[in-house]
Parts: C-alpha cells; structure tokens; sequence
DNA sequence: CGATTACTTGAGATTATTCAAATGAGGTGG
DNA sequence: CCACCTCATTTGAATAATCTCAAGTAATCG
C-alpha cells in the first residue's frame, strides 16, 4: 500500500523509484494531531515539515477581532511547507480539522532532498506550483463568484484532489467540515452557507450527510462554478522536463552543481 | 544601477556575487508590451519566464461570463513564472498594467541556473514563496475585509512592495491603475471602489492622483487593515540557511548531485 | 438523560451592486 | 484656442445578496 503522497506525485512528476523510496525513507515518522489543535502555529518558527497521511487540515489566519479565514484545506498526500526553512516564521497557521495523521520530515532531510537530487527537488516545486493554482482559484471564487457559485467550486476541487488520492468512491468522499469552516473558507457566513448548501441538496445536485457529500451531478456543478479541472494541474509534465533530467544526469552524474552556467541552445 | 531584481533579492536571499551575476547575464533581453496587452495569455503553454523590469503588470483571470479577477499585480524586480517549465499551460493570463519593460528568460537557461546552481534555486524559492505569501493575504482580505479594509491593506502592500526597490518617495509611488481595475483586484465595484476611496482620501488617509498615491498615515491604514509588513518576509534568510550552503559548498564542489540522501544530524 | 454543539429557519438591517446619468480630465484636429 | 471626443471618475436611487440577531430543532456525547 503505497502512501498517498507516492500515490499524489505518481500522477504528474518526473520522479524516478530510486527518488520515491528516498522520499519514503524520510518520512517514517509519523506522528497524530487531535482534531482543532494547531500543527504549525501562526508566527512560529517551524522545525521541520510533513506530508498528510490521513486526516485533514486547514491552513488559517485570523485577524485581530477574531474573523477567521481559511486559507486551503490539506488532504492526505499534501506535501506542506517544504519551503519553510527559507522563510523565518509562519505568516499563517495549520490546524487539525479532524484527528491527522503526519510524517514529519526535519529542516535537514528536505533540504537534503531538494539540493541534492533535481528530481526530488522538482517534485516538491510541481506540489508548491499546484498550491499556488489552488489559491489563485480560490481568489477567484472570493472575489467574483456567489455562494452558490463558491460552494460549488470548493466541492468540485476536493473531489478532484481526493480522487487524486484515490479517495473518492461512486462520487462520495468524506469532508468532515462544519458550514462554520465552510463559511470561514469561503468567505462567508455559516448562515447563508447553510442556506446555500440546502439549496444545492434541494436541487439535486450534492447529497450532504454530516462528515461527508456525495456529488451527484458534477458536470452540472462545474458548470455552476465555472470551473475547470485544469488548474490543478494534474497530469506528465511536459516532455522537455524528462529530456532536461535525463541530459542533466547523463553528462554530469557527479558534476551537476559545477559551472555549466550557459544552456545548450 | 543594479536592477530592480537585483534589489530585491539583496534584501532576503543567499545569493553571492558569483550567482547575482549569473542571473544578471542571463537576463539582458528587454522585451517591451503595450499598455492592456497580454504578456502571457491564459491557456498558452508558456516559452519563457521573466522578470519585470518597469512599468506594471497583473496576473489575471475571466470567467464565462466575463466577470474578472485580478489576481496579483508584477512590479519592478518580480520573478514571473520561473516555475512554468514544469507545467503545461497557463491557468491564468498575465496582462500589462502600463507600457511594461521585461527582461525574458528562456526556459533552457532557467532550468539550468535552477537545478546547477543551489543559491540561486534558493532565492527562485524565496521568490515563489512571497509570492504565496502575497496570495493567501489576498485570500483573507477577499473573504474576511470590508472594502475599505481591502483598499487600505492592498495599498500598503504595494506600498511595501515598491519601497523594497525604491520606488517609493515620501510615501508617495506611482499606481497606474484604474478605479475598475482596483475593484477587479479586490472583488468589489468600480462604483464602490469610488466611493470608499474618496472617503479615505476625505479622511485625509490617502491622496490619490491620477497615475499615484500618497499614503498620508500608514499607520492608521495598516490599523484599518489590520496588517503586518511581515508576511512579505523580506529580511535576510535564517542562519542555518547560509549555513547549509557554505556546508553544501565545503564538501562538494564538484558532486552536489550525487549521492548523499543521508542528512548530517 | 442533560449538556453541548451543529444545523435550520425567520425577519430586519447592511453592505455592496446595478443601472443610469452627470461631471471632469486629457487628448485631437480644426 | 476652442470644439469635440473619449474615458475615468463621481453621484444618485433602487435593488439584490448577504449578514446579524434571535430562536428553535436535531444530533452527538458523556
């Protein structure tokens, strides 16, 4: 049973079996976080990051009088916060939503992994790039979409990023979110996203059960949010990147951190 | 007279003499784009990354309908899309504010500095990671901040931003957009844009020309907006950064790439 | 079972939007 | 220099979306 986060990278990185099995040795450790506690909190300084294993999380920021937002939801297979031993302190928070399960990875091993083998090194920037399409679309809904519209939206990406992980079955996934934390993501209040939500379940649209939906007509959700799997970026990158590698490894396997400045072209 | 990139990575990344003029000699094609046109068109699959050298630019998206959202703006000095090479096409267009000077990058060259050259995949890092940083702050300002909020926490990041490679005098930077293309940033109306723009300028927080601002008390904007300069994290890297290149450095000069999974603790 | 938390529903208040029209600034050609 | 044009800004009034407050219902947990 591979992890999910093998599972994830499968799907789009020029990752080798040689690179995975680094990755797996590194992320042995795994350690459980209750629901509603923080992982990583707001100004901390972190000591090392994770990917998810199970559970879920949500990255937030709250302001000084309490209004919360929600920044990005993670699922199992989510690589987080390999970047961080660039930056000094964390700008926003990570909190259990339910009971998570992580494999942490220390400040060492990452950096190890990143400067020290391009494959891995790509990986981890495919997973920063795929972050930051998720949060541009999620702009997007904040700033020019309805409630409607957003929960619709919302719905479509975890479907997509849970079926990534294989774990969606017969359109239903499990999404342990109160309309509290729904409206906190979106952008709204728990009252009208129930509203909102009951709507759609009116309509036949989604079937809400209290830690799970089932999507019962995508296309037709996608087309209320407007939306586009395509931002997720799912998907072989493109050839050029399996040509770049295998260049880089064929003419410099001990010498590619010398000069060679200059491109081939 | 260095260059706007230059200037802003001195301010946060390990970057030394050697890398600063890597990139500086890969970067001397200026490229010139009119005033509303497209730099990068949604959909495309992307040739080359670059680097703004002055004017504005502003990473957009439109829906069906024709509503859009602006998502970032691209001052002086941003690295743009260095990533893009892994991707297939672009989930978002990239438009000129203003006449917007670039100096391009070919993806070839790119790739090389970033996979050969650590320092410099360090401060590419950094950059994508402001760059995050500069999302979810717009995230929580589209879901949580009242317009007037909005307006004053974008100003002062912009403000921050052009301070960071001097293009700021006496409080006062140049800020070409229109009121319509604010309110396509924030998520709200040109008309309500208007209206809460003069009531800060009443309030004698602002002035606002046709072309510029001038942030009177940004203090009590930052207030308003609840907002720390922070979260751009400018400011030099952690110790342990310069520290683990000066190590990556020592013990192999010539076989970075190589073996080596095995971190030292 | 009682306590707590999540969800549901209603009614009125707010915020921001839409539509429409007027004003102002900058540029162009005569 | 003026007449004219265009585009951005400003203002007004009516409307719609969403929020707030408040109360009630269902579900969960010890």
């Amino acid at each position: 049973m591979p992890s999910p986060l093998v599972r994830k990278l499968a799907l789009f990185s020029p990752l080798r079996a040689d690179d995975r099995d680094r990755i797996m040795s590194a992320t042995t450790h795994l350690e459980t976080f209750q629901a509603e506690t923080d992982i990583v909190s707001q100004g901390q300084v972190p000591r090392s990051m994770f990917v998810v294993e199970d559970g879920m999380a949500a990255r937030y920021r709250v302001l000084k009088d309490g209004r919360r937002q929600i920044l990005t939801f993670l699922i199992p297979g989510d690589l987080c916060d390999l970047h961080v031993f660039l930056l000094k302190e964390m700008d926003h928070g990570i909190a259990a939503v339910t009971n998570t399960r992580v494999r942490a990875l220390t400040r060492d091993r990452a950096m190890a992994m990143n400067f020290q083998h391009p494959r891995i090194a790509a990986a981890f920037w495919w997973s920063t790039l795929q972050e930051e399409a998720i949060l541009r679309e999620r702009i997007v809904a904040l700033g020019r979409r309805s409630a409607r519209e957003r929960i619709a939206y919302l719905f479509c990406e975890l479907y997509w990023r849970f079926e990534a992980v294989d774990l969606v079955t017969d359109h239903h996934f499990s999404l342990p979110l109160t309309q509290s934390e729904l409206a906190d993501a979106l952008g709204l209040t728990p009252v009208h996203v129930n509203r909102t939500l009951r709507k759609l379940v009116a309509e036949g649209l989604i079937e809400k059960r209290r830690n799970s939906v089932t999507l019962l007509d995508i296309s037709a959700l996608k087309e209320v949010a407007d939306i586009d799997r395509d931002y997720l970026h799912f998907g072989a990158p493109p050839v050029e990147v399996e040509t770049y590698f295998d260049r880089l490894e064929g003419n410099s396997a001990g010498e590619a951190a010398a000069g060679a400045g200059s491109p081939p072209a």
